[in-house]
DNA sequence: GGCTCAGTTTATCGAGCGATCACCAGAGAT
DNA sequence: ATCTCTGGTGATCGCTCGATAAACTGAGCC
C-alpha cells in the first residue's frame, strides 16, 4: 500500500504518482480551489493546479460530486481532532481556564481562509453535513460548556440545557465565530491579539451565565417560554 | 416616465410590461434566484421565473455582471432604511430601551432568507461593496453604540471607541448575527423569541461593558497591548 | 528484451452558459 | 387604417463545463 521511497526522488517534472498519493493531492488541492472559487471551480482549473490533464481527476473519482464529498469530509473532520472532551470536562482544572483554553485551540483549528470558506459554502448549500456539523457543536461544545458552567455555579445537573441557556451560549459561540469571518472571509481589521478576544468574550459570557443562574425565578423582564 | 393605467388590466397572459416595471421584475427575481443559486445562476433560469425569454434580459442589463451589481445596490441599501441616527442616539431614552429597539428593527430588515444569502456569497466573493457594508456597520452602529455607552456609564466621551471596546462590540454584534445565520442559512432550530434572544445578549454585552469600564486601569489578567 | 499493468494524455461529446442579431407584434398616435 | 415605436421572441454563436473512450508510456517482472 505504502510506496516504498522509488530511490531517484525529485525529477525534474515528477508525473507519474502513486495512487494513493495522487488521489490525496486532488482532494488537497480541490479543497483550496473550492475554498478560493466555491464549488463551481472547474475540473480543468483543478488539473492545472496539479500539473495534470483534467480527465485524470476521473481515474480517481466516479464525478465531480464524489470529489467535493471527500472535500466536505476531510474539512468537517479535520477540526475535531483535538481532544474536547478532556479539555471542556476536566474538573481538576477551573472552568475559565478550560474554556479559554479551548477557545484557542478550536479556533487555531477553524480560524482559516481554507477551513471557513469551505464552511460557508457548504452551509449556504444547505447540506446534511453541515446541519451535523452545527448539530455537533449544539451538543459536543456547548450543551458540555453550559454543563460545565451549572456544576461550577453550584446548579443542579440537567441534562439538557433549557433553551434559554443554549441560547445564551450560541450567542457566545456565534460572537467568537463572527471574529474568524471578519478576519478571514470580509478581511476587516480585527483585533489582532485572539486570546484576548477569548478572554473578553468569555468574561462577558460568565458574567452573563451567572447573572441569568441568579435570576433564574425572578427574571425582571416578563419570562418567555422558558420551561421551569 | 410614469406609465398610466393600461386601463386593460389582469389578462390572461400579460406580455409587455413597461420598460420600468420589466427592469424592477428583472432585479426582484434575480435577487429571489441569486440568494438560492448563487450568482452562478443562469439567465435562462431566471427568464423562466418571469415567463419571458432570455435574450430579453440584455433589453435592460448589458450584462449579467450589471444585473448582479443592480442586485447588491438593492439588497445593501434596503435594510439603511431605517432612522438608525435616531434610534441610537436619542438620549431622552433609556439607553438599554434604545438598543433593544435598533436590534429589534435592524434585524427585521436583516433577517430574511434572501438578504442574508446574497450578503453572505457576495462576502465571499471579496466585492468592495462588502467592505463598504462592515465598515458601515462599525461606523455607523457599533462606533454609536460604544458611544452611548460611555456616555451612559459617565465616562469621557473618545472621538474614536478603543480597539478592545470595538472587539467586544464585534463579538456582540456577530453574536446576534449569527442567530440570523442559524435560523435562515443553516435552518437549525432557534429560540424562537428573537425580542427574548436579543434583550439576553445586550444584557450580558452591557454588563460585560460595564465591567470593562470599571476595571480599565487595574485589569485583573496581564493587559495586552490595549492603549492607555 | 519483451510482457504487463497502472498512471497519464489526446481527442471528443453533449449540454449549458452568456451574449448577439434579425425579426415579430401589439398599443398609441395620426 | 396605417405608421411607428418598443417590448418581446427565435435562432444561433462561441465558449466552458463535466464526462467518456481510446491511445500512450514508463516502471516492475519474467
Amino acid at each position: 500500500m505504502n510506496r516504498k521511497a522509488p530511490v531517484k526522488r525529485a525529477r525534474a517534472k515528477q508525473k507519474r504518482l502513486s495512487a494513493d498519493d495522487r488521489r490525496s493531492e486532488f482532494v488537497t488541492k480541490a479543497t483550496e480551489l473550492f475554498a478560493e472559487e466555491g464549488f463551481g471551480g472547474g475540473t480543468r482549473a483543478l488539473a492545472r493546479k496539479l500539473g495534470v490533464t483534467q480527465p485524470l481527476l476521473y481515474r480517481y473519482f466516479p464525478s465531480k460530486d464524489d470529489l467535493i464529498k471527500e472535500v466536505y469530509r476531510k474539512v468537517y473532520l479535520e477540526p475535531l481532532e483535538i481532544g474536547w472532551e478532556k479539555l471542556l470536562s476536566d474538573r481538576s482544572r477551573p472552568l475559565r481556564v478550560r474554556l479559554q483554553e479551548f477557545y484557542e485551540v478550536y479556533t487555531d483549528a477553524i480560524f482559516n481562509r481554507k477551513w471557513l470558506r469551505i464552511y460557508l459554502y457548504s452551509g449556504l448549500k444547505g447540506l446534511d453535513i453541515n446541519r451535523w456539523y452545527v448539530g455537533m457543536v449544539k451538543d459536543k461544545i456547548l450543551t458540555r460548556i453550559l454543563r460545565e458552567c451549572r456544576h461550577d455555579a453550584g446548579l443542579a445537573t440537567q441534562s439538557r440545557p433549557s433553551a434559554a441557556e443554549l441560547e445564551l451560549a450560541w450567542v457566545f459561540h456565534g460572537g467568537i465565530f463572527y471574529y474568524g469571518v471578519r478576519k478571514y472571509i470580509y478581511e476587516a481589521p480585527v483585533l489582532e491579539d485572539k486570546a484576548q478576544m477569548i478572554s473578553d468574550a468569555l468574561d462577558i459570557f460568565l458574567a452573563g451565565f451567572e447573572r441569568m443562574a441568579e435570576s433564574a425565578t425572578d427574571r425582571r423582564r416578563a419570562p418567555v417560554k422558558v420551561a421551569g
